[in-house]
DNA sequence: GTAATAAACGGAGGCGCCTCCGTTTTAGTG
DNA sequence: CACTAAAACGGAGGCGCCTCCGTTTATTAC
């Protein structure tokens, strides 16, 4: 899911600072960082390693020439992710009213939260052990919903006395929430109570 | 070093919520924490399980069963060592003359932290982990401090115009600075910059 | 195409983690 | 003491981590 946007930018990200890798380089770690998405999501983040390489149908030695330790790795998943997230933003931008735009790119970000829920405590060691990875995730992030906000501002499908930092605040209520079972329901509604609130008053009527 | 006093504290701690252990058990527990108190120094917290349990002259099932996790020992460890370093505040304090007292301990407790700075991201978690572990931690090193603050100031040996959270404050800078080389040392004198703060203007000329 | 070489590959091996369970020890009871 | 049940012991075994190095492959030069 989503991965085109983020090959681009990852294409981009690398270029500067590092050399082309052979194709089959190139190749095996694109590889690995695939299936890699797909155990952290099917067994945490303590998913086996080898069982990475092995999917990815290479040799463990190849995995940690590329990612010398689980964090790299875990590390470029998470930019990975963080990538896609805000790429939805402009993709949902161009096809939905930007109200509506904005209302599901915030049910995206539940749903994003909500499989790192179980990942907490070890994310949050690889987060605070990099701090560079939090603000940049922390900048993406509300970049991408700034403009959405702006954009439904612009155009009068949600009222225009709020900004992007009074809703990213509403939605910090939903990331330091406790974990519980009703969590993701809970933040579901919490949306759509913030999108009704930010859509009464608006200068179009609906 | 510095056991007796957090043994006796560990054993009315236990018998608040435990069964008294079989005597063997009772034997190699405590083995195990006086070695994992050397490993932990000498390797860091990432020292071997298995040597910890190799050197206690147990096997490792027993080390499982006492500790079924790593941070169970560590926590165990750590709070020994919070002890000691409390209950020297009350020894210090008996063969000392008050200032000097508050002198000696604020020096330990540099040593203590300059043993805990490498471990910094493995202690951060666990402290994160179990917030009930920092807390108390934090509780029962300010109440030392305080105790021997208000000692002295009570006797006149160093300014009335200050309190223990003044101390602590002053204390917290040495426990976030950076790990440099020279941390330590930086850190000794700054202790005896701020004893000699404390002295100046003290009631009773030294 | 071929040769040369730098880059990448992959898995064996050594070590640590943790569980499971057969064996041993202890603490009560008569 | 002798016996017994409960408690504790300990290490084999299975799995994952990570390093090291002999083998293979892509690229470059001719």
């Amino acid at each position: 899911m989503a991965s085109e946007p983020s090959a681009i930018a990852e294409q981009k990200a690398e270029a500067v600072d590092a050399k082309p890798l052979r194709a089959d380089a190139r190749r095996n770690r694109d590889r690995l960082v695939e299936v890699a998405v797909s155990v952290f999501a099917e067994r945490g983040i303590d998913g086996s390693l080898e069982e990475i390489a092995r999917r990815a149908g290479v040799g463990i030695g190849t995995l940690y020439r590329h990612f010398p330790t689980r964090e790299h790795l875990v590390e470029v998943v998470y930019r990975r992710e963080v990538e896609a997230l805000c790429a939805a933003a402009g993709e949902l931008a161009q096809k939905h009213p930007s109200d509506v735009a904005l209302e599901q790119w915030m049910q995206r970000f539940v749903d994003y939260i909500a499989t790192k829920r179980g990942l907490a405590t070890s994310l949050r060691i690889v987060l605070t052990t990099n701090s560079t990875l939090f603000s940049d995730t922390f900048g993406r992030v509300s970049q991408a919903l700034r403009r959405l906000v702006e954009a439904a501002v612009a155009d009068g499908t949600i009222r225009g006395d709020v900004d992007a930092s009074d809703v990213l605040h509403a939605l910090g209520g939903i990331y330091s929430a406790p974990d519980t079972p009703e969590w993701r329901d809970r933040s579901r509604r919490l949306v759509k109570l913030l999108m009704d609130g930010l859509r009464f008053g608006a200068v179009k009527a609906q």
